[in-house]
DNA sequence: ATGATAGTTAATGTCAGACATTTTGCAAGA
DNA sequence: TCTTGCAAAATGTCTGACATTAACTATCAT
């Protein structure tokens, strides 16, 4: 587990706790398991206690570890980690292996939750936000036929960050942290072949004019139409594309 | 500001915390100023600096203030708040009288999100899921008429979180930490007539059949009829009940 | 006068060691 | 067998000193 763990680059606090965070994310140390105690930590990673605690402390407000006087630290189940932590997005995002059971849960989140968040766009984005929009896309646009991958997904990102932004809403703004993390995880595994970006980029191009002109539940569709594809390739999509009464228990 | 702020009565290290963060919350310090010094706190509340800075800690992982070596610490925009962190649910709850734009911001975000969440609940719910709804609608029922407020909004909100984690989904698991302060909030100024207790009472239980129904078209009508009556007190309610294309700019 | 520069001050960050508290397990005794 | 008490081991806390950073200030050269 730790013990082959590389330290951190940089000494610092925070880069510590990532290390440290990256070790329970990427799945290794099973949930209600003990973490190491301060002392080995200390010893391992060279560091004093003090700074120790304070990247401990990082695990502990997450909800990834539980301290408990006398008794130890154990790591926590999935179900309490603060998904929506600024902090976890980080250490998300840097995760070259991210658990798959994982990615699949945030992006049910987004197929479910971004279609709504763009017909909210659609009602309440400014000129401001338009502009982000449209400066996102033409980074997307920019960097699609060449190899640029990283980058493409870094304005992938802001593209739908701008969306969640253009809501308006505090608690949708935040939200749009769980962005990063998720598209990272997926142009890993996705294919970059050019007619498939070339289709992508024609459905954000959609979901952007939606918002402009202010066509909510266009904007709906569109945004759903963006998700689709890799949600099919993630198994998250039913066979009837809209829900129905009577669903079989 | 804080001058005048009561000690916390116990001396915990998260007490003194949700002191610290209440003196914010509450609206009272304006983003960009200058939060007070360690020393100065550390006299003001007869604390070590060491439990000190561990309160501080708690209020920087959650947005609200910002420090920097050598410069102070200042409060943050509300922008920058972490309104999803279990531990500013916690602080908000306990806020008498808490900033009726962040109630406003939130309740918004729930009126265009639970509808949604319904909808996943009944297509995701188990047994485990309805016997906790059903025990939460009893508890509602059971402190309607009587003048237990407290108690009923501690069901009401058990009721929301229940559906919430019948999705099954980790992230929407984790924005029902936002229930407790919006429901506690709002009883402070809703009316408790008894015709409306009844109504509301009566709303929740259909979102609760659909739920149990396996209907999800209809959880999803049902849930916007819980959030209605509130949604327009707050003037949240849009005049057309459904968007129409062509909303004008 | 102005601008760069070096020193001063005041804040947060870090360290080290001792001590306090809590939990657990063991062991002796009723 | 149950209880009580003790000892060990872990995290939590306190204290004082020092390190680092950022803003301010005074000085000096141009």
């Amino acid at each position: 587990m730790l013990d082959t763990l590389a330290p951190p680059a940089d000494g610092s606090a925070p880069a510590l706790a990532a290390v440290l965070a990256r070790a329970i994310l990427s799945g290794q140390m099973p949930a209600g398991s003990d973490f190491p105690r301060e002392k080995d930590l200390c010893e391992r990673f060279a560091v004093s206690r003090n700074r120790l605690r304070n990247a401990l402390a990082s695990l502990v407000t997450t909800g990834l570890v539980e301290r408990t006087a006398g008794r130890g630290s154990r790591v926590r189940d999935v179900t309490d980690w603060h998904l929506l932590d600024p902090m976890m997005s980080d250490w998300l995002a840097g995760l070259a292996h991210p658990d798959p059971r994982l990615v699949r849960e945030i992006y049910a989140f987004r197929l479910s939750a971004e279609p709504q968040v763009a017909e909210l766009a659609a009602m309440a984005s400014d000129g401001h936000d338009l502009a982000r929009l449209e400066n996102a896309f033409a980074g997307m646009r920019g960097t699609a036929a060449s190899g640029l991958h990283q980058q493409h997904a870094e304005h992938d990102v802001a593209f739908h960050q701008g969306i969640y932004q253009a809501t308006h809403n505090l608690v949708w703004r935040q939200m749009g942290h769980l962005l990063r993390p998720s598209i990272i995880a997926l142009i890993q595994h996705s294919q970059h072949h050019a007619d498939s970006l070339e289709d992508s980029l024609e459905r954000h191009r959609r979901v952007m004019e939606a918002i402009r002109l202010r066509q909510p539940e266009t904007a709906r569709q569109a945004a759903r139409a963006v998700l689709e594809r890799t949600a099919t390739d993630l198994g998250l999509m039913p066979e009837s594309t809209s829900p129905t009464e009577g669903y079989p228990a």
